[in-house]
DNA sequence: AATGAATGAGTGTTCATTCAT
DNA sequence: AATGAATGAACACTCATTCAT
């Protein structure tokens, strides 16, 4: 067990430790999202990283652990892209919903083409990394949930129910890399930008109210 | 009929093989729809049936044979149900793609609480499954796309784009048994009608409407 | 157990269970020749008399046994054409030796091409099956051994060891079809004759005593 | 050296390595040699090692490659001692030819006594194997060819033809441990001597001419 | 006499995991 | 901190054999 000789590790091992990690798990959330979790090999990440398999058994206890680090990697940076937008954002709930979606709808296509898997399809996971996943979850709840409540207080927007509209949105943008991923340039653009405009049809705004 | 070598099996042999060609289906396919194909084992699918892996074998060339009569049979049931009812349906298109929405979602939430594996994820599975998917998920669009299209037409839909509607929907409904499957009773009917009614904004009609 | 309920089975009834046998037997014996003992299954067998495997066993109980009646009557079949031809051939030792070499090889190249497999390599036989391998070797070597021997006393041969001799000749006869077999026509001819001359050589014959 | 990552192996460990794979080839050659290619599972290998099946495929990529590495490990061997042999050897092409048959003897009775199955039968052996089995062919009979063209060139021999005569030297040598096996102490001696001697018949050498 | 069905042991292969060094 | 080695439980697939009908 590293760093439990000499009381604590010194801050500059500590540091370069967490950097191999976040080597590590960014090489593995890669992988995963490219194929699958079965699909996804030790071997295959030990052998991208250019390391032996056993040597990612001293940073993580197993293929599990190593792929829930991989989706809280994965799931951080999103939410955290959500939620610098939606503070820095300066404007209506409508402009803001519609930047949060796009966003979202943007950052699935280009960065995570295949998260859908990871977020979107259940499998069974031992109890502790299903909480990390549900958390993850929830907090990009919280980022839609926030706006849409407020829209509707404000008269901006009209929801049937917000749980509802949340899953709704949630799928469908998780879902759009399988169908936008053919696409590339233009047509693209496009359809990121209908997709963006139809999911604000959910509460009610039609284009014309921009 | 002496002398008679390797002729046709008789009626009777050849119905009981069929039956049996359907249990071990469906259980298959429960199976698949439950966890996906690579956490599936032939041995689960045979001690679900109670029998050896290697009469799975009589039946089917491999696992990916048996997979592909699975996904054929779900998928064909499934189909033949939203046809049966577009065909049936007499009155606005309003009501038949509320209708068929509707009966998508109960089917998915009550019939086939883990399908969305099956019609949501393509990559998880052997390309020799793709092909059978796809043909699925065309025949699937079709039904939708002919009521959206008819009722644009008709200037009772407003569609940003047929296909990215199509595409909402389905994932959407798709999805929905991860999120339906935990409520119960009224519950479950409320969020299901909730669904409906929030889908239904895609093209354009709100409650009120009706 | 067939034929065992009315004490006797009819002679005609025998003989149709006779043929039945021949039947399997030679077509066995052709697969076996073909591909060697490991890489032919039952199916194979069944599959190319158009019955079912299950049909076999009753007839034969095993593998075991189906591969050493196809030796028997393979062997069978060649030892009797060289007692035929040795019986038949009037005339001096030199050319009875060289006829039966002849038609060894000839039948080895032409008819049982692969059969170096059953009599050339050995294999961990069942003991009941090793004695009558053995008792066709046993019953080759008798043939060769008599000519030679004859030979020999008459003064028209020259032998270091009998036996050594005998076991070259078969040794090398049996292997002619691996070099002799992609040979055609007057090329494959001419490879026959020379290798006749030259086993001729291991009794002190040269081409010009003839 | 710090950061170095992914360095070759130190020498020590390459050796050590070198050497296990050494003993798996070893034991990996001589139950394909006793039984043949199909009737040696990894598990027969593995147990005979002690270890596992799994381990084997820390060295081996599968069954196939590992047949391979054992072909060449046992012929290699073989065909260097022949080489090494010929070329060492002072004295007439008689007495090379002569040395050569017995060494080769020697070794098949006495080293590899169930190589037939190596050399002999090419059928048995995966489409892989046989380049490798063709080839190790091949350098075999450069060797001896190389001696009879001389000695034939020299009027030492005299052969009907060199490649027929080869064949056969070939095809006794290498059947020679299935009956000399048998035999032990002088016996064996006498038999190998025997053998050697009626091959020498096939280019005209009789005993007498020593 | 023959079939369809089922079995169970075995076969090559993969891979997460462990561990001494 | 990392490696090379080994393990053992799975896995898809094959096949000789059995047996009720």
């Amino acid at each position: 067990m590293p760093g439990q000789v000499s009381s604590a590790p010194s801050p500059r091992i500590e540091r370069k430790r967490d950097k191999r990690v976040q080597e590590i798990v960014r090489t593995a959330a890669d992988l995963f999202a490219e194929r699958g979790y079965d699909a996804v090999s030790l071997d295959d990440v030990a052998e991208r990283l250019d390391v032996t398999k056993g040597s990612l058994y001293y940073y993580f206890a197993g293929k599990d652990e190593l792929c829930t680090a991989a989706l809280e990697t994965l799931g951080n940076g999103w939410m955290e892209r959500l939620e610098e937008l939606s503070a820095a954002y300066d404007g209506s709930d409508v402009g803001r919903l519609r930047a949060l979606l796009h966003e979202h709808i943007m950052i699935a296509v280009r960065d995570y083409p295949a998260a859908l898997r990871l977020f979107l399809v259940p499998r069974e996971w031992p109890a502790s990394q299903a909480r990390s996943i549900k958390a993850m979850r929830t907090r990009h709840d919280a980022i839609f949930r926030d706006v849409i409540d407020s829209g509707v207080r404000a008269g901006e927007f009209d929801a049937i129910s917000t749980d509802v509209t949340l899953q709704c949105m949630h799928a469908a943008m998780t879902q759009a890399p399988t169908w936008c991923g053919r696409l590339t340039g233009r047509a693209r653009t496009r359809a990121i930008d209908e997709l963006t405009d139809t999911l604000m049809l959910l509460v009610g705004c039609s284009r014309a109210d921009d």
